[in-house]
DNA sequence: ATAATAACGAGA
DNA sequence: CTCGTTATTATC
């Protein structure tokens, strides 16, 4: 017999089901193997878990249809993760385990199967079970292991050699990480990632998107040598990804690298789990049961008592909360390290200056940005960070088609989508008695911006200059080394040997603006991100940031203090019971469904109803909150809800999301 | 989807 | 009371 978690969508029907092994399947159906099996009369999908001499089911069993094929896919960690995580979630194993496993690629198996030698695969460590710690410097015999490494750029923090040791020593050390601002971050991942093999074990660094998946992989290469990795990224194609994922799955490979998906890639023997830049918003899988990178990889370090790398060059609350728990500790270096790397960072400066600056006007950039532009383009390329397209809309008088400008400062105003008033580009302030200079009309309307008019804009500002745009589709992975303005959306901006010789991070009102709890955490990371590619201030890199400077996310900024920040949101969180001090959940769906569910769920105690507000077309959104420690409790009494739902075969849609990012 | 089971109602 | 039909429910 053998126990079959079923590829159903139903949250009643979450758990294992027993089926007959017919004779000639009996060699086949290996635990972890895909089968299809008969369900309900359907043929499904489904996961071999164990073979099982008894079975609890008092009725009569029906048999395997086919097993699909006997390679072992789904690893005893990553189905013991998969329940795991579906409980965080108040999700399905079934939903966990199609963000998990990849499609099969028969082709890409069977290559697969006939390059794996039985001699190598003998060669390498036995897949410890989850738990095992590694008793120090044992791992494979022969020698084939990469030396332990030096620090390195680790160098620069306290704590950082101690940290390398202690992973190559199988110490499993947790810290949440403060990135030193420049180019140095992928190595010193690679570097950690090369301890924890030096101890044997495998590693998985997950980061946000291909363009930093590509330098984490480049300095893996140099560090750790050829083969010895592998990356798993979205968009390799069906074949190629599966053909690297079954190398991983086999442990041929056990140190990965790769964007949010290869958060459950079964890597033999985890040593270390690294997260960079946990506050990108593509950490969080978008899909039921919506499991967020950061907190996936902390359970699997849990789990298999590994290390745990988290950080970047800003700080989120969570990780702040890892550090304030006791979890993980603080890997970050002092102040006089941090401002020999870290860019100048100046507000913009005084409204009355920009006033009188015809040539800041028609760039719709302070002066002071401009002057700083202008005198590092002598010294190499100069970043402009603009908010994502359709972002901002320009607006112009209505009637006589002039550029509507501050009354106060003269910076350009702009609307947002949403219908809120036109504010300055600049100062962020509202002008409700706002009259054209030029006619006397008092309405706006909106003009069209893309990166084509402030490309435009700023060529007339800097004549001769080189304009090149990076944002949407068009991104571009780096620049050469010379002067040009480079026009970037966040999260795009093209990186430059070297460091750029300056940068201007425009409306900063913007980021600011918008209604959720990470709006100044998401600022000063996005910032952040932008100015850590800028030259030291001792080479002369400058960032010129166009916001309020008394706000605290600037000071923030000025004086490169992500942690501070972070410390004292994650404190206005705790008094506003706001996750990650408490455990939030958002149920969303019609307000006649919502109103049913909550009717329905026996919340736990303590767990409350915050509310239930409008959420886009028809629907609603229910916030649930309880103490951290309820958590668990809170899911599963979701999770019941959503069954007895799904058994009763409700038809309206319900979504459970526990702490949904950046959304509340 | 489908099969087992419960519920129901008409005719003996 | 029994048989045939239809709703319900569980899904190995």
């Amino acid at each position: 017999m053998a126990r079959v978690l079923v590829d159903v969508p139903l949250a009643h029907l979450d758990r294992p089901f027993d089926y007959l092994v017919p004779e000639r399947m009996a060699a086949a159906a290996v635990p972890g193997c895909r089968v299809r099996v008969r369900f309900a009369g359907q043929l499904t999908g489904g996961f071999l878990l164990d073979r099982v001499a008894v079975s609890e089911h008092p009725g009569r069993l029906a048999a395997l249809e086919r097993v699909v094929s006997p390679e072992p896919v789904l690893t005893p960690e990553i189905a013991a993760l998969a329940r795991e995580v579906a409980d965080r979630y108040a999700g399905t194993v079934a939903d966990v385990l199609r963000l998990a496993i990849p499609p099969r690629h028969a082709a890409a198996e069977a290559a697969a199967r006939a390059e794996s030698t039985p001699g190598l695969r003998a060669a390498s460590a036995p897949r410890s079970a989850p738990g095992a710690p590694g008793e120090p410097g044992s791992g494979p015999a022969g020698g084939s292991l990469p030396p332990r490494p030096e620090p390195g750029p680790w160098e620069r923090y306290p704590a950082g050699p101690a940290f390398l040791s202690a992973l190559a020593d199988g110490r499993a050390p947790r810290a949440v990480w403060t990135a030193l601002p420049g180019p140095d971050w992928p190595e010193e991942i690679a570097r950690a990632a090369a301890a924890a093999a030096a101890a044997g074990p495998g590693a998985l660094i997950v980061v946000p998107d291909a363009r930093d998946l590509g330098l984490v992989d480049t300095a893996l290469g140099r560090v750790l040598g050829p083969g010895r990795h592998a990356c798993l990224a979205a968009g390799l194609g069906p074949a190629e990804r599966y053909r690297r994922w079954l190398a991983v799955a086999r442990g041929d490979i056990r140190v990965v690298a790769g964007t949010r998906a290869a958060m459950f890639a079964p890597v033999a023997g985890l040593g270390l789990v690294v997260v960079w830049d946990d506050g990108d918003d593509l950490h969080a899988e978008p899909r039921a049961p919506y499991p967020h990178a950061r907190e996936v990889l902390a359970l699997r370090a849990h789990r298999a008592r590994a290390g745990a790398l988290i950080g970047g060059f800003a700080r989120t609350a969570e990780a702040t909360n890892l550090v304030a728990s006791g979890w993980a500790r603080a890997l970050a270096a002092p102040r006089d390290v941090v401002r020999r790397f870290a860019p100048d960072v100046r507000p913009a400066g005084d409204d009355a200056e920009l006033a009188r600056d015809e040539a800041a006007r028609s760039a719709r950039m302070p002066s002071l940005a401009l002057r700083t532009a202008r005198a590092a383009l002598d010294r190499g390329p100069v970043l402009v960070q603009v908010p994502r397209r359709g972002y901002l809309t320009a607006v112009a008088c209505e009637r006589c088609r002039a550029p509507a400008r501050c009354a106060r400062c003269g910076g350009a105003l702009a609307v947002e989508a949403g219908g809120a008033p036109a504010r300055c580009r600049w100062c962020g302030r509202t002008d409700p008695r706002w009259r054209c200079p030029a006619c006397g009309h008092d309405r706006v309307r909106a003009v069209v911006t893309g990166y084509r008019r402030t490309a435009e804009e700023l060529s007339r500002a800097f004549p001769g200059t080189p304009v090149v745009v990076s944002g949407g589709t068009a991104t571009l992975g780096s620049v050469p080394h010379r002067p040009a303005l480079v026009i970037a959306t966040p999260g795009a901006e093209p990186l430059v040997a070297g460091g750029y010789a300056a940068a201007v991070l425009l409306d900063g009102w913007v980021l600011l603006g918008r209604p959720s709890l990470t709006a100044a955490q998401e600022a000063l990371r996005r910032w952040m991100n932008a100015a850590a590619l800028v030259a030291p201030g001792s080479a002369g890199g400058t960032v010129i940031l166009v916001a309020e400077a008394a706000l605290p996310v600037a000071q923030a900024l000025i004086r490169w203090d992500p942690v501070t920040h972070a410390e004292r949101e994650l404190a206005e969180r705790e008094a506003l019971g706001f996750p990650p001090a408490v455990r939030m959940a958002a149920v969303t769906g019609s307000a006649a469904a919502v109103a049913g569910f909550l009717a329905e769920t026996e919340l736990p105690p303590q767990a409350e109803v915050i509310g239930t507000a409008p959420a886009g077309e028809d629907k609603v959104q229910a916030l649930i909150r309880a103490p951290r420690r309820g958590g668990l409790a809170l899911a599963a009494a979701l999770r019941q809800a959503q069954a007895a739902r799904t058994a009763r075969k409700d038809a309206s849609q319900v979504r459970v999301r526990l702490d949904p990012a950046g959304e509340i």
